[in-house]
This record gives C-alpha cells, structure tokens and sequence, in this order.
DNA sequence: ACCTGAACACCGTTCAAGT
DNA sequence: ACCTGAACACCGTTCAAGT
C-alpha cells in the first residue's frame, strides 16, 4: 500500500506531535516506528522543523477539506456549527491527543519560524469557517462574528485541553454542553 | 535577600515552565540562571521530576492564596467574577508566559504521575473557587454552577493558549469579551 | 551542608560512504 | 534514489570526591 516513506513519516510525525507536542517529538523513535534510521529522516526532511513545517501544514489542509465537508453535509446552520467540537473530540478519541495547533501553540517560543506560521494558519482556517457557520445562524451579528468565531474557537481548544490533562472524554462533552447552556453554543 | 538556593531554583523553574513546559526545562539552563552545576540542583530536589512536582505544587498553593485575597477586595459578586480572568492576562503581559498548569496539560503523556496530580489540583482550586464565585452572583443555578465553573475554567485557559501562539495579548482581551458577550460570563 | 567534574546513556544533526 | 554507521555537541542523571 503506502510504500511511499515521506508519506509514512509525516503520518507517524502527525500522530507523535498531537501526543507530545514539537520539542517531544523524537526522531529516533520517529525513525524506528517508520523502519529506517534516524539519519535516513534527513533525506526526506531537511530538519526537524521542516519535517514539522510540513506536518502541521498537511494538518491545516486536512482541517480545512474536513470543514468543507462537514459544510456541505449539514445544511442545517445550527446542526452544522454543533457539530464542530465533534472535529476536537475525535483527538481526544484517538488515545487522548490533542490538536497539534494548540500543543504547538503553547510551545511557541520554542518553535521555528516557518512552524509557527502554519500553527496560525490552523486557527485561521477554524475561525474563517466557524464566523461563516456563525453568520449563517442568523443569531449572530455579523459585527460581532468575527469575535465570536474566535472565541468559539479558544473555547472548543480550552475544552480539549482541560479534558486531555485528567484523560477524561467525558468531561470534554461536559464543557461542551456547559458552553451551550452558557449561551457560546447555539442549543 | 533570597540566599535560599532552593527557593531561587523554585522560582526560576516556575518561570521556564511556564514559557517552556515541562520537556523544555532544562537542568543544565536552569543550573545557569541560579548560578550552580546542574549536579548540584540534585542536592536540592532528586530528580527532574520532584522540582517539577514542587514547582507545580507552589503554582497551586500560590494560585489558590490570590484567589482567597481576590475573593475580599471584590464584594460584588459579578465585579469579583470579571476579575477573573486577569490571573491568566498576568502570565501573558510577563514575557508571553502561560499558565504552568495548562502547558503540562498538554505534556500530560510525559508527565511523571506526581506533576500530573498537583496540574490537577491547579484545576480543582480555580474551578471550586469559581463555582463559590458563580453562584454568589446568583445568576447560575446551584446545580448547573459545577458544570458552568469547569465551562469558565477551560475557556479562559483556551483564550490564554490562543493569545500566546499569537503573541498577541490583545487578542486575550477580545476573546474574554466574546465570552462576555455570548454569556459565558456575566455583562 | 552544599557544590563539583567526570562519566553514563540519551538526543538532533551531519556527512562521508554504501547500494 | 534511498539508506546507513560513525561522529558531533547536546541533554538528564549519577556518583565519587571536594570544601
């Protein structure tokens, strides 16, 4: 199948950096879960942050082909804005990780330049389709989206990362359900 | 004045943390900033991960005294409440910093079990602080406060965690406003 | 009581060398 | 084209030794 080795490491990169962030993602251990040694990463990835560049890039645009398709498949505009946390909740799902973004967003001063900036772009992305989702709503000013969007979008992160530090999924729904009834998400 | 080496170590542990988490303290910096070798910080705490419990412990034990000294200089519940957030806006304005207990949030698979129990004390002091605290407004139901509490809690944790991975402490304060505005906390 | 140098097994990275 | 072993400067940690 997936014989192709570029490939196989940003998967296992991806998988690695949404449990423990850029600084502990080791690429000798990276190297051993893909098959090949350590220095071979060097001929596919000129560093560790170009291979993390790429990483959090390939995860922005899966993001964005995600939300498009969430779009389209609820038409309803209050069914598709709560679906959104379920996007958040699958990482947590998938052995307890995170978004790389914000594991990558709390270790920011640690970051290369070229990272950072595919980090931010994530939230963009989130923010851009969340202010169109909250728009559609019609409960939502559209003076007021662009706030809300980000706001929903801090929240939905904080959510995870509070529920993936007691290793517990059900106080991520908990959260959820607590912004709903505060009023952040439509209910 | 602080010829305690062991509460200089404290404290210059407690500010690296905070910018870099619990994997990118590093013994041999750290050692530096004090003005020791890194072996002689093993006099003082046996491992990488006692300092970091101690260090975590502190961060609580501290937190939890701002919170009781918040708690009598603002009688008006909902004034009291609003001040909130500005615990989280301080780590911000000192160097981009975050909350200690947030970014070992996101280590949470590294960290030694003794870290992770203080990070989670960090979470019970502001969340029952802030269950008195929603409560005493009125505005929430005795029975929906626990779930409001955590709501508020993992929100503004989320805010602090955007702002810093844009740098940007002006974006805290338009997110915390979002949050006023959608009604997760009091106008 | 408090600190140190030297050593250990690690890490990211480089590079000349292999096929 | 793709991979490797050996080496580099790092890291947390240990420990015997210093004062």
């Amino acid at each position: 199948m997936s014989s192709n080795a570029r490939e196989d490491i940003l998967a296992a990169a991806k998988r690695s950096a949404q449990a423990h962030g850029y600084g502990g993602l080791s690429m000798r251990d990276l190297a051993a879960e893909v098959g090949i040694k350590a220095a071979s990463l060097y001929y596919h990835f000129p560093s560790k942050a170009d291979l993390a560049s790429a990483v959090a890039k390939r995860y922005w645009e899966d993001a964005a082909a995600d939300l498009e398709k969430i779009w389209d498949e609820y038409p309803d505009p209050v069914e598709r804005l709560l679906f959104f946390p379920e996007t958040f909740r699958r990482a947590l799902e998938n052995g307890n990780r995170m978004c790389l973004c914000s594991f990558m967003g709390a270790e920011f001063d640690d970051l290369p330049e070229t990272v950072k900036k595919e980090v931010q772009i994530f939230a963009d992305v989130n923010v851009a389709w969340l202010k169109k989702a909250l728009i559609a709503t019609g409960a939502v000013e559209p003076d007021a989206s662009d706030a809300r969007a980000k706001a929903v979008f801090a929240a939905v992160a904080g959510a995870q990362l509070m529920a993936r530090s007691r290793a517990d999924i059900s106080l991520y729904d908990t959260l959820i359900d607590g912004y709903r009834a505060a009023g952040l998400l439509p209910a």
